[in-house]
DNA sequence: ACAAAAGTGTTAATGGTACACCCATGA
DNA sequence: TCATGGGTGTACCATTAACACTTTTGT
């Protein structure tokens, strides 16, 4: 029956946003060059090794090739066109870093979500380069690492919509603006302050401090807390499910 | 860098839902005995051939296994514990269907929706039998079987609940009543006939006909068919993301 | 005094929920 | 005539969306 199979190889890719405050980017690697030929762009990611999960190969892929580590890797989707690593411009970086160049490769998509601020990525494996690029502006990338990232940020957007994943992104004492920018960057829409606010407090999903910011040349906005009772609750219909603000 | 990698080989499974009118059921095999034991229950999936896409792997595999095809399967999770299939229960299987027994396998989890009516599963290959069963009552299942049918419930609502899936269950032409216990089946909750109504009128998800239902013991109802421009559509929000019913 | 962001309420329209009775048919 | 599911409307409440001015600070 399986005369046809040949042990196709398993890779984990990772999807890694991370958010400044501002606009959301994606942490990509320059390949190290291969016979004097510069490296593509690619997402991190690497083969699974036959003894670990496939959630421990990402922290791991992870770790070794940018030095981050420590952060939720949520799997999203398995990539397993037959022919996804065979386009000739990928074929000399394949030849110098897998025994298998030619092997079949399934990779399974991970994705994660940081403050940029808390990483310094640093470029070790073969990764010859770490860098943060806006998700607006991502290049061409290796193998099908655009699709897979553009796969990626749908699925991002998805879950912060159900409140399962994006708030790791915030200080532990934020403005609501700050909040504010950060579901105008994932969501990638404008909000009204008044209604947004009016929706965070109904929902409880912050708690004010008695603290105010600092060393801004404006009116210094008060400083809040998430409240992480309401955020462990499974989303409710009519309570963030539907939140439009 | 891979000398730990032995090539873990890649498998589909298929978690077939069946909606009778009523309720969900899922299609299981009993796999074909092996030195006189009885198979074990389990989900049709198989190994991946090496010039197969994952998404026809899971169509062939399907269609090998139970007769099948033609569905839509969509791919809805990986699972990769490096012991998924080590249990003592399932080494006689492996043994004897697959080259090589003690290899990790990584399965992709592809979940479906199909009229029951419409299908007469036939057992073949290695599936002594195939059958439907309630997804209330779903026995002990080979491998981790049981947590991949599990988590496509889960991802089957959400993915329903956006109206991604769902309306390949509903006969061309149907009743209100049939739609609203396709909606009541998959959500497994009681749902209001006149607010039902009132918001699949709203949505214009459904065109009315001129015609009735005919040699029913009761007041014929009208027939209805789907809108398919407005389910075409991406969920909106304030469509039928937020319709609760 | 100016620039810059913080903070604050009302209104109108829409959507959600709860709820009970008559109707048409075949047996 | 009975049993069975079909079919219908209203009232109350919650949520959404649109919209503009004053406040506080640092320079």
């Amino acid at each position: 029956m399986s005369e046809h199979v040949i042990n196709p190889n398993v890779s984990v890719d990772c999807v890694v946003f991370g958010f400044d405050t501002q606009s959301l980017k994606v942490l990509l690697i320059e390949q190290k060059p291969v016979d004097g030929k510069p490296g593509h762009l690619a997402l991190p990611g690497d083969l699974v090794l036959n003894d670990e999960s496939l959630d421990d190969a990402a922290a791991r892929v992870l770790r070794e090739l940018t030095g981050i580590e420590g952060i939720f890797l949520r799997q999203f989707h398995a990539f397993g066109d037959p022919n996804r690593v065979k386009q000739v411009e990928d074929l000399d970086w394949l030849k110098s870093y897998r025994d298998n160049p030619e092997a079949r490769v399934i990779t399974i998509g991970y994705y994660a979500l940081v403050k940029m601020d808390d990483f310094a990525p640093e470029a070790s494996s073969f990764a010859e380069r770490v860098f943060w690029k806006d998700i607006h502006e991502v290049p061409s990338l290796a193998f099908d690492h655009n699709s897979i990232s553009e796969s990626a940020l749908v699925r991002l957007r998805e879950e912060f919509e159900n409140r399962k994943v994006g708030f790791e992104l915030l200080p532990e004492k934020f403005t609501l603006s700050q909040l504010q920018s950060l579901y105008e960057a994932i969501e990638d829409r404008e909000l009204d302050k008044r209604n947004f606010r009016k929706k965070v407090m109904k929902e409880k999903l912050v708690v004010p401090l008695d603290e105010k910011q600092t060393g801004v040349v404006h009116k210094p906005a008060r400083l809040y807390e998430l409240n992480l009772e309401v955020l462990s609750q499974a989303p409710v219909p009519g309570s963030f499910v539907t939140m439009k603000f």
